[in-house]
DNA sequence: GCATTTTTTGCTCCCGCGTGCAAAGCCGCG
DNA sequence: CGCGGCTTTGCACGCGGGAGCAAAAAATGC
């Protein structure tokens, strides 16, 4: 099959309106689901749209209109096995309810900031910032760049009134995995928290830790690691248990986050020699693949992804301000060998 | 800190240029470096455009210029670990450079021509195919679709005319790795395969056959996997070998990639019950961070992610249309201890 | 000091399409 | 056959900015 003679160079709608001689504003009804025109108009537009090959140009569409069907996801950190998840199922909700997606990697630290505004510039109907660590500065910069029409904080939450919050509760699963924990027996849990540095991280350890003392009257050793990494978190539980007495071991590690948790279980078995759950059990939060593996059978949260990408679809397509569009959701622990 | 009063609205160059007390155009070159424009006049626009908080719309200038400073990056698999990185790599090189990134996740497998045509709507200069299962029509419908500048294939070979290739040399790899393999005294090798079933896939298990037949006259064992899970890889394995006489037992088995290879690892170790290198030797391809965890320790070959990433921009960069950009890079084996 | 270059600035036309409203077409009914 | 009411189609204007050339300003030479 040869190649379509020449390039056909840009065929516009006012080609199209030429070939189906209509008006090009009818040309463009024709692609507007809902418009007011006949089926018969549609019908013959369509035909010489195809015949043609035209598609809207969106660029143009975006910039004569007030939306573009563009969302920004701000993302900032590549080492969690979860990111993947988050964005197969973000960017499928996404598209194949019409909305393309601009993938923007914060580069460093301190790179948020022009990230946002960087996404702004492409005329955003809103932006995500999914799983990211931000501060309050950054998100009211966000807020000062132009054309912000909607600021979602993904699979985090914020109490932030500017912003739209898209989470599992946080709480609740907590209190969950702690109660797992304490039907399990385990007395002298061990809780690897992520990065501390910013105002916004997760609430859970320190949601886990209050539990844990309302119950038992004490706080429950916990540790942080300076980001999501499994190699982070190797080094942080290596550093902290390699020279302690096996009696002073904890019973079982919670971890924030499965990246957390799948670099504990490496640590547990291939330094410390030790067997889960037998001696150190583990638990993680977010029930990434890897957690069905053989190897790690790790007992996790589930976050239902899906549920919430679906949501953060219908959030963009709302148009009344006026509404809290907050929204948190309920997972579940999925229980495997781990603990 | 209260908020910018009320939304500024809209600042166009128009509006920098009213308050900087020149005309329009004066505004964009001070935008654009290297236009011809004196120091001053740049100073005094750029003084009023931080004032007004005006950034220029990259919307409006991609439909105004022929450039739009936008790829589009098409993925199909999110179960390979891999994808992450060249996600990473390849988003940090664009963005730091001035591009743009449009994820286009195909969500099927016939999905992939709507997807090329739903990025071409959005006016991208290149496309990259990021690892993807592509066959020759898909590309055929992808040089159909206008506003075609650039077809990229990342991390794969093609030897389309029109399309750039940039990968890593699969031959090459494939020598060394053939070349690891008898060196370290391993007889009976079992290649695992990918996907077969487009007529793009990777020529790696072909190559190792070959090399290896030319070698001790004979073909070495193979299977191939219909997608590059690791999931998939456990029950491929575990279906092949469970049977088997252990006499019967490969030496060690090379895989297509590390995701594949990280499964057979999980496989050997908790279904088989067997060691590893002792029993059977694994290597993958890829090197994904995983090799280097303690549990791992997989023997991979690494593509040199960074460089191939700056050398798309590069290409992206370059508007001389005779020019043959294909490239291969060569990468190198990492030894650890799986093989 | 004046003519000639060279640099800087302004401007016309256009990119491809959407909004909102006015004009045209269609229908039924008296 | 004519009229009101509804549906369908056409159109002026604008979205925000770029290319390329013409006009203005500054620099240079003698």
């Amino acid at each position: 099959m040869d190649r379509p003679k020449a390039l056909p160079a840009n065929v516009t709608a006012d080609d199209v309106a030429a070939a189906a001689g209509v008006s090009r504003w009818t040309v463009t009804r024709a692609f507007k689901k809902g418009a007011s025109i006949s089926p018969a108009t549609r019908d013959k537009v369509m035909r010489a749209a195809q015949e043609l090959g035209y598609v809207p140009d969106l660029q143009a569409a975006g910039l004569a209109s007030a939306r573009s069907n563009l969302v920004a996801l701000v993302i900032d950190d590549f080492a969690n096995p979860h990111k993947l998840i988050m964005l197969e199922r973000l960017t499928r909700a996404l598209r194949s309810r019409g909305w393309d997606t601009l993938l923007v990697n914060t580069l460093d630290r301190d790179d948020t900031a022009p990230a946002l505004l960087n996404a702004s510039q492409r005329r955003v109907d809103a932006t995500i910032l999914i799983g990211i660590q931000f501060d309050d500065a950054v998100l009211s910069a966000a807020h000062g760049a132009r054309r912000f029409k909607k600021l979602i904080i993904f699979a985090r939450t914020s109490s932030n009134p500017d912003t739209i919050s898209i989470a599992v509760d946080d709480v609740a699963a907590t209190r969950e995995i702690a109660r797992y924990v304490q039907d399990r027996g385990y007395r002298k849990p061990l809780y690897l928290a992520g990065p501390r540095t910013h105002s916004a991280h997760l609430m859970r350890k320190e949601t886990f830790v209050e539990i844990w003392k309302d119950r038992f009257g004490f706080e429950p050793e916990s540790l942080s690691v300076p980001a999501y990494d499994p190699m982070l978190a190797e080094r942080i539980i290596t550093r902290a248990l390699e020279t302690r007495h096996p009696a002073d071991y904890p019973d079982i590690i919670v971890c924030e986050n499965d990246a957390l948790a799948l670099g504990v279980i490496d640590t547990i078995r291939h330094r410390l020699k030790l067997r889960i759950p037998e001696n150190i059990a583990v638990i993680g939060f977010d029930d990434v693949p890897q957690c069905e593996s053989p190897n790690y059978r790790l007992t996790s949260y589930r976050q239902p992804m899906t549920e919430m990408a679906n949501y953060l679809v219908d959030v963009l397509e709302n148009d009344d301000d006026s509404l809290n569009l907050d929204r948190m959701f309920e997972g579940q622990l999925v229980v495997r060998e781990s603990a």
